[in-house]
RNA sequence: GCUAAUGUAGCUCAGUUGGCUAGAGCAGCUGAUUUGUAAUCAGCCGGUCGGGGGUUCAAGUCCCUCUAUUAGCACCA
């Protein structure tokens, strides 16, 4: 008899050699139906997974990150099994779950959406049949002989990279055996809702020097409703795309004579400005001043920072005079050139200097995406130069800073601390004190965060934000970086108490990223119903009819005149058209609508958009509503997804 | 940059296996209408079918090429 411990540390005894799934099973059959893996002793298993001796248990379900993997990991192979079964010729490649759902690569001819359709049905007989997952482990080269045999070059390759020694274990679903390392379902028919999504070229081993293979992407889910949703979020997120609003709203273009750069229209503008505005507000309470920098500077600058050498592809140039130039990529260089412009005391520090910089960078046109990746943008940046000790005060600052401006905005978040990369420079000891100088900032602040092991930049170890919308969809946005690079290259110092020159310490933090992909997360995650602070046209005021329209400019001229934008409809259409096109296209989101009855009492039954009639206010009620929201930049209500469920 | 798909009026889209002068709705303009909370009616305007080259008696349609866009990959020190 073994011990088995369960997560609530209660202790059972059962049979050596029990099987995952009947510990499962003895315990309830609502366990067992929705367990679909196990950990025994932190491991996760198959449930066919025979325990031998004592061992800790944990039952996975879907609702597990683990169980999700499982699921996911499995779908890929049925999906696997499918596509060999209607293109026998393919050869498959990985197939791995990701963090919504699973892909496999496949060398094929690039698949259609009706393929896909296919795949799909394929998928569900495979289901419907219950097809047993089984486990085997095999010799190296048996491995090695079997898939040669099957003409699965990749999965050779595969096999031969694997360290000696290590188990070789494959799982069989029918015909299709495939090298892996496992865990899975026991059997295929615990899969319920499959849906594939996208089918596209990825490179074998993401090197793009290798072939390029066929990717198709899927999603599982034991419940319909979940399947449901997700591709409802999908929906939603398409009517919310950014380059759709842009041009509804008339926020922004793009033009084939500028791939990649944003032309601002007025209602963009306004946004865009705002962004600055609040921008600025925070951070002069923060004690930020604000410089502003050339956009050209010479190559010579470049070789000094570093990033001629290393960031050459992505530079525009330019030569004037037969003086090579550097269309700038980032401000940090000129920044750099002010701050040694004059000698800096340690009373001085620390010294947060901001800058919005317009930079360009030659992304390849592949990247090019929206707002969400372009050539020219704004950053939001600053730099903070400071003394060792002032570290971990400078980054809470900053992080306070960041949350603030954040919830205004009512973007959730949460925090990554990226480590030393494998190809960085400094010294162990450097990066030792950088390190342990966010981590204890973020362990001061209280706040919890994940650990991006060796994801730092190669100058330096890193805080990032990651921004959830109202989709639950992740964002970056906010960075803070501590640069052990540049004030060594520039020679950035500062006086200390005793007359002695030291390094100062330096950091890069944007809290927007850059104005232009957080104007397009924002337009998504508000769904271009903007906060009245934010909105291009906050107020359109509609006459019933033509005899109402010189009360009406009153109103429009009163509210105009008191710095609203605001708009006057007297175009001699109904009602319910001037409405439809206020508020279901514009999103505008207040209308007052006047007529004889406004005439009369001066009061308006105020239209919110998403939200109706939201009561009869006089005018000066209504203006001293939407004064405190302006001012206090309250969230418009209703912009978040609601789900029936 | 790579792979694939796409590009027809300001927008959304039709346009057979190549075959008359390229269509529709919305938007815009003009007029009528004077309207009470998500589309009033009529008329008009609007297109070198992304650019260039080719095949053909004939090209929006087929081929080549360039370009832009979209998705994914790669990139994002």
């Amino acid at each position: 008899m073994i011990k088995i411990t369960f997560p609530d540390k209660s202790v059972r005894e059962f049979e050596q050699g029990i099987k995952a799934y009947q510990v499962a099973t003895s315990i309830s059959t609502s366990l067992a139906k929705t367990t679909i893996a196990a950990s025994v002793n932190g491991k996760v298993v198959d449930l066919d997974h025979q325990i031998n001796s004592d061992a800790g248990i944990i039952f996975h379900s879907f609702s597990s990150k683990e169980g999700k993997e499982v699921y996911w990991h499995s779908s890929s192979h049925i999906m696997a099994l499918a596509v060999k079964n209607l293109y026998p010729n393919v050869k498959v490649a990985i197939g791995p779950a990701i963090e919504q759902g699973f892909y496999y690569d496949f060398e094929a001819e690039p698949f259609a959406d009706e393929d896909l359709r296919k795949i799909e049905k394929e998928m569900s007989k495979i289901i419907k049949s219950g097809m047993k997952f089984e486990r085997n482990e095999i010799s190296r080269e048996e491995a090695i002989k079997m898939f040669e045999s099957k003409g699965e070059d990749y999965k050779v390759e595969l096999i031969k990279e694997l360290p000696e020694g290590e188990v070789i274990s494959t799982y069989s679903l029918g015909d299709f055996t495939d090298l892996c390392r496992g865990p899975h379902i026991s059997n295929s028919s615990k899969i319920k809702h499959v849906s594939l999504l996208t089918s596209s070229g990825a490179y074998w081993r993401g090197d793009s020097n290798n072939k390029m293979l066929q990717r198709i992407y899927g999603i599982s889910f034991p419940d319909k409703d979940e399947l449901e949703k997700f591709l409802m979020i999908r929906e939603e997120a398409e009517k919310r795309n950014h380059k759709k609003l842009g041009r509804e709203l008339n926020l922004f273009s793009f033009f084939p004579e500028a791939p990649g750069s944003p032309f601002y229209k007025k209602n963009g503008l306004i946004i865009f400005e705002k962004l600055i505005e609040y921008w600025r507000e925070e951070h002069k309470k923060d004690g930020y001043e604000e410089i502003k920098t050339p956009v050209i500077l010479k190559r010579e600058l470049w070789e000094r920072s570093g990033h001629w050498e290393n960031y050459r592809e992505n530079m525009f140039t330019s030569e004037i005079e037969g003086d090579q130039f550097v269309i700038k990529p980032m401000n940090c260089p000129g920044g750099i050139l002010l701050y040694n412009s004059e000698l800096h005391s340690y009373k001085d520090l620390p010294i947060r200097s901001g800058e919005i910089g317009l930079d360009h960078r030659n992304e390849f046109s592949g990247a090019l995406s929206g707002l969400f990746r372009v050539r020219a943008f704004h950053m939001d940046d600053a730099h903070i130069f400071m003394t060792p000790a002032q570290i971990k005060d400078e980054i809470i600052g900053v992080i306070k800073l960041f949350a603030r401006v954040y919830k205004t905005f009512g973007l959730e978040y949460h925090l990554e601390l990226s480590t030393r990369p494998e190809k960085s420079i400094g010294t162990d000891e450097a990066w030792e004190t950088a390190t342990e100088g966010l981590r204890g900032a973020l362990d001061a602040y209280g706040i919890g965060y994940e650990i991006n092991e060796g994801d730092g930049a190669f100058y330096g170890p890193k805080i990032d934000f990651k921004i959830h919308d109202a989709l639950s969809r992740q964002w970056q946005c906010g960075t803070i970086q501590l640069d052990m690079n540049l004030p060594e290259r520039f020679d950035v110092t500062y006086i200390d108490e005793n007359s002695d020159k030291k390094r100062a310490i330096m950091i890069h933090r944007a809290l927007y990223g850059s104005i232009e992909r957080f104007m397009g997360i924002i337009i998504e995650h508000f769904g271009g119903f903007f906060p009245l602070w934010l909105a291009p046209v906050q107020v359109t005021v509609i006459p019933v009819s033509d005899k109402f329209n010189d009360y009406a400019k009153s109103v429009y001229d009163k509210l105009n005149s008191l710095g609203y934008r605001v708009e006057f409809d007297d175009r001699s259409e109904k009602v319910g058209y001037k409405i439809r096109e206020a508020d279901g296209i514009k999103k505008t989101p207040y209308m007052l609508v006047i007529g004889e009855k406004e005439v009369e009492t001066n009061i308006f039954t105020v239209r919110q958009h998403k939200n109706g009639n939201i009561g009869e206010l006089s005018l000066e009620d209504f203006i001293s509503r939407i004064k405190v929201e302006v001012d206090t930049r309250i969230l418009p209500e209703g912009y978040k997804l609601e789900f029936n469920k």
